[in-house]
DNA sequence: CGTGTGCCCTGACAGC
DNA sequence: TGCTGTCAGGGCACAC
């Protein structure tokens, strides 16, 4: 499920009912998703109480009083799954609180849960090599030119390495390009300073409005098996192969792969 | 170094 | 009603 945008919204979700709570109990259901659990995570997280969430790319973070974070990855089919009616085969990692319960459900196991100290976070591999956040500050014309300089890779695999930027997807930025009017196949060293500084603002724009869209849905999560997903019908280009390009110009969508993954994009005004 | 490929895993859907 | 093939929001290990 997973990209920025639905990270954000997930914590979001997770933090009305968690936050501040203390974890009574906490339930494995196996040893591992991408890695194995961390061998104390269970020791450390009952009784714990959880003093934030937050987010960082696509990773979701649970704070607790214990000097320690926990880290989770959605990978591709995870998702938390708050008072859930009735257990699911996939639900690998089950906390309850006093008041509610929390699923980490996750089908294809692409996902990973790590535990860090909390003031070494920044300090963890996987958060040092990352790039700026697109909604912070970092996010510049100026740090995607630097970035992108001499890169004679596809400017939509460029914008996928989470090292230039942090967070986004396959979807993203198949919107984002879109957006700004960049063919996906356009070297990223080649990119323009004016398709850059559409690039920035694009990015931004599709992913803020998708986490309003995710809020408005906030309303119902704690509905059982509540379930965050994508706003399909907000895409423009994603999915939506032979469609008329919603600029109107005219052009229809076309499908290519690039990396092994599909791109969606409209020839006539992207370029 | 940068770049390209394949794999991890389950489930949904199309076509026969 | 099966089967089979393809594809899916991500990330990493490896080969060149």
């Amino acid at each position: 499920m997973p990209e920025l945008p639905e990270v954000e919204t997930t914590v979001r979700g997770l933090a009305r009912f968690l936050d501040g709570a203390r974890i009574e109990r906490v339930v494995l259901n196996r040893a591992d998703l991408r890695r194995p659990f961390p061998p104390d995570l269970v020791q450390m997280m009952t009784g714990a109480r959880v003093t934030g969430l937050s987010r960082r790319a696509k990773y979701g973070l649970i704070h607790l009083d214990r000097q320690h974070s926990v880290v989770f990855h959605l990978g591709m089919s995870g998702r938390w799954r708050i008072d859930p009616e009735t257990p699911d085969r996939h639900d690998h990692l089950v906390l309850e609180t006093a008041d509610h319960c929390f699923a980490l459900c996750d089908p294809r196991r692409f996902g990973s849960v790590d535990m860090l100290a909390s003031d070494a976070l920044d300090d963890w591999p996987q958060f040092a090599a990352l790039g700026p956040e697109p909604l912070g500050p970092g996010l510049t014309p100026a740090h995607l030119k630097a970035a992108l300089a001499g890169k004679t890779q596809s400017i939509k695999l460029c914008l996928l390495d989470q090292r230039i930027v942090a967070g986004l997807g396959n979807i993203y930025v198949c919107e984002a390009l879109w957006r700004a009017r960049i063919h996906p196949r356009k070297a990223g060293g080649k990119v323009t300073k004016p398709q850059l500084e559409r690039l920035v603002p694009a990015i931004r724009d599709v992913l803020e409005a998708s986490i309003r869209d995710g809020g408005s849905s906030l309303r119902d999560y704690a509905a059982p098996d509540g379930e965050l997903g994508y706003f399909a019908s907000s895409f423009d280009v994603y999915g939506r192969t032979g469609e008329a390009c919603r600029r109107g110009d005219g052009g229809t969508v076309s499908r290519i792969a690039q990396g092994g993954r599909s791109t969606w994009y409209c020839a006539k005004c992207q370029r």
